[in-house]
RNA sequence: UGGGCUAUGGUGUAAUGGUAGCACAAGACAUUUUGGUCGUCUUAGUCCUGGUUCGAACCCGGGUAGCCCAACCA
């Protein structure tokens, strides 16, 4: 028996339009107060955002009302599908943080499947079809004209059954003969002018072996498997509007094979539609994703810059990052197109709580501190997340902290130091004065020397800065007393030159240099003949990937675990690549943090 | 041009015949040992047009625009 378990102010707030009639049907004792959904990929590829938001419908609808969702693998085409993707779907689903009642397929349906088409051309409701698929397209007419009739259409039941049967005896070759519903050539709704229900396609399936040739299509499956298996709401995508007539007609059917005398508008699964997701300079489709691969415009399926389920993961996304995005952008029947902002907003709202922050130098520029003791190391308290903090709101400080190493040789971020900055920038430059994160107040001289070059820049022969030099408060150790005192200018970021290991930073951008990648595409190939890679070449980044292997990090992140949590302090979040090792590490970069300073400030 | 669906600030979404609200984005201020976070504020909206009603984003008619449907894919 499902449960309302959910407290009215949660219910007020956040209940979609598809909960709310959940909710209004389990009120009404529909289907006996029972909740059953299922999520149903086929096993042809990687999961990927659009079907995180289906995953969280499906399975997060049946968690709110006591419900249980099931994982059914829609597996009715053996010439696509794969073992090797059902276990990836697995794992994404679980990764998300969502838990099926059990594993079904849709093939555990085929012998069911097979004896209801069977009573269905005993009913006269079916029948075989030995036209060519031509014959069969040319007949189905128009949206705005009806077809017409097949001649086989009004064959005796007995034929169609002895064809029926032969078209799975391996001996009929694909193309020449199939099933179809005898509904309505002159329907308006295409999908009712005789669909078809089973094809031959005399091929080893990769669970029930050789069992088949003949194998059911997705509209003669897809309810049936629902009414089998007891779902009560079958929820998808606005793309299966049309097929909602056909999908009830056809468990109307397998109810009265079945003899299942129930109030038909009582007890049946029902299917529902909410707008699949969308996101700008993102492509979504399989097939264009497999070109992606295919052609090594990414490595492979989990790269980063992919927005398959394992894609995002190693960019270094949280679960939690993307439940929050799909929770802001909402399910309505609207056919939007969401802004990869609101993504990358919900990730640092989530990543703000939960990585740790670490100190890396992205591009080096030596800073020597001339009043330090030479050979002089000192450890230096720093914490790892800021956001930990007790009731009082206070930051928790214990089990929070790591050490990073202070000396005189140091790395600061080259953008952090500016010859003449100008009054704005806050960082570092002659005359200026900044506080090293968890170190000192430094400053630097804005003595000059007869040629008016300021003694504390050294410059190569090419007029770059290579060095700078500056000396500190020595009483203004980080937690010290006189630490207190405000300064002008910003806290930078900065490592030690003999504690830092050099690491790679592979940084990312959208793949796409255009809003609608997917309509562009098409739009290009239809302008320009070409299809595939060629048509998508135009629209691809190139700055998507860029890799810079001389960032230097500190060497607390070196033994961290793969995928680990980081913020860059005042870069951004990364997290540890699968392929790092100590010996070379490997970040990715999530998403940067906010910068009011690019935006306004310059 | 057949059928189905949709239209609320730049984007997404709420209000289910009774005060158009929220988030993101954009901008400003404040705070800050992250130009982050947190906080305050500003800008900006019911596609058009008739009707029903005391009252319409919501109901109805007519436009307009967009999406889905003519796979032996799902």
């Amino acid at each position: 028996m499902a449960e309302i378990n959910i407290t009215e102010q949660e219910e007020k707030k956040s209940l979609n339009f598809i909960e709310q009639r959940v909710k209004a049907d389990l009120a009404e004792g529909k289907n006996g107060g029972r909740l059953q959904t299922r999520f149903p990929p086929e096993p042809n590829g990687y999961l990927h955002i659009g079907h995180a938001k289906a995953i969280a419908m499906d399975f997060g609808v049946a968690q709110k009302f006591g419900g249980v969702c099931n994982l059914r693998m829609d597996d009715t085409n053996p010439q696509k599908e794969d073992t090797e993707y059902v276990e990836a779907i697995e794992r994404d689903i679980k990764w998300l943080g969502f838990q099926w009642g059990k594993v079904c397929y849709a093939s555990d349906y085929f012998q069911d499947l097979w004896d209801f088409a069977e009573w269905c051309i005993q009913q006269g409701r079916a029948y075989v079809d030995e036209q060519t698929s031509e014959e069969i397209a040319a007949q189905k007419g128009t949206p705005t004209e009806p077809g017409t009739n097949s001649p086989y259409r009004d064959r005796p039941a007995e034929e169609s059954l002895k064809l029926f049967r032969e078209m799975n005896s391996g001996n009929v070759e694909p193309g020449k003969m199939i099933l179809r519903a005898k509904i309505d050539m002159a329907s308006p709704n295409m999908h009712f002018r005789d669909p078809i229900m089973y094809r031959v396609l005399n091929m080893e399936h990769w669970r029930t072996g050789n069992k088949w040739n003949a194998y059911p299509m997705y509209d003669f499956t897809h309810g049936q498997s629902d009414y089998l298996e007891g779902v009560t709401h079958s929820i998808c995508t606005l793309e299966f509007v049309p097929h909602h007539e056909l999908y009830d007609l056809f468990v109307t059917w397998i109810k009265e094979w079945k003899g299942d005398k129930d109030d038909i508008e009582d007890n049946r699964p029902r299917q529902f539609e909410f707008n699949k997701l969308n996101l700008n300079y993102t492509l979504m489709s399989k097939r264009n994703l497999l070109i992606l691969t295919k052609e090594g415009v990414v490595n492979g399926w989990d790269d980063p810059r992919m927005p398959t389920i394992c894609g995002i993961r190693r960019r270094g996304y949280s679960p939690q990052a993307i439940l929050n995005f799909i929770d802001k952008i909402g399910y309505t029947t609207f056919d939007a197109l969401n802004d990869i902002k609101l993504m990358e907003a919900a990730c640092r709202e989530d990543l703000n709580t939960r990585a740790i922050r670490v100190s890396a130098v992205v591009n080096p520029l030596k800073l020597i501190i001339d009043n330090y003791p030479e050979g002089l190391v000192e450890e230096m308290k720093a914490i790892n997340n800021p956001e930990l903090r007790d009731v009082e709101g206070n930051t928790i400080t214990e089990g929070n902290t790591h050490i990073i190493h202070f000396s005189r040789d140091l790395y600061i971020e080259q953008e952090d130091f500016m010859e003449d900055g100008g009054k704005k920038f806050m960082r570092l430059g002659p005359g200026k004065e900044v506080r090293l994160k968890n170190g000192y107040i430094i400053a630097c001289s804005d003595e000059q020397d007869e040629q008016g070059n300021f003694k504390c820049i050294e410059k190569d022969e090419n007029g770059n800065i290579i060095c700078v030099h500056a000396t500190y408060d020595p009483d203004s150790k980080s937690g010290m007393p006189g630490a207190d005192r405000k300064i002008k200018g910003k806290t930078l970021h900065w490592v030690s030159c003999q504690h830092s290991i050099p690491c790679e930073v592979r940084n990312y951008e959208c793949l796409w240099t255009c809003e609608n990648p997917r309509d562009a595409i098409k739009q290009y190939e239809k302008e320009n003949g070409v299809r595939g890679i060629d048509a998508m070449r135009p629209f691809l980044n190139p700055d998507s990937l860029t890799i810079n292997k001389h960032a230097l990090i500190e060497e607390f992140a070196k033994e961290l675990p793969a995928l680990s949590y980081l913020q860059f302090q005042r870069i951004g979040y990364y997290n540890v690549d699968p392929d790092s090792t100590p010996e070379h590490l490997i970040f990715n970069k999530t998403v940067g943090l906010k910068d009011t300073w690019q935006k306004g400030g310059k």
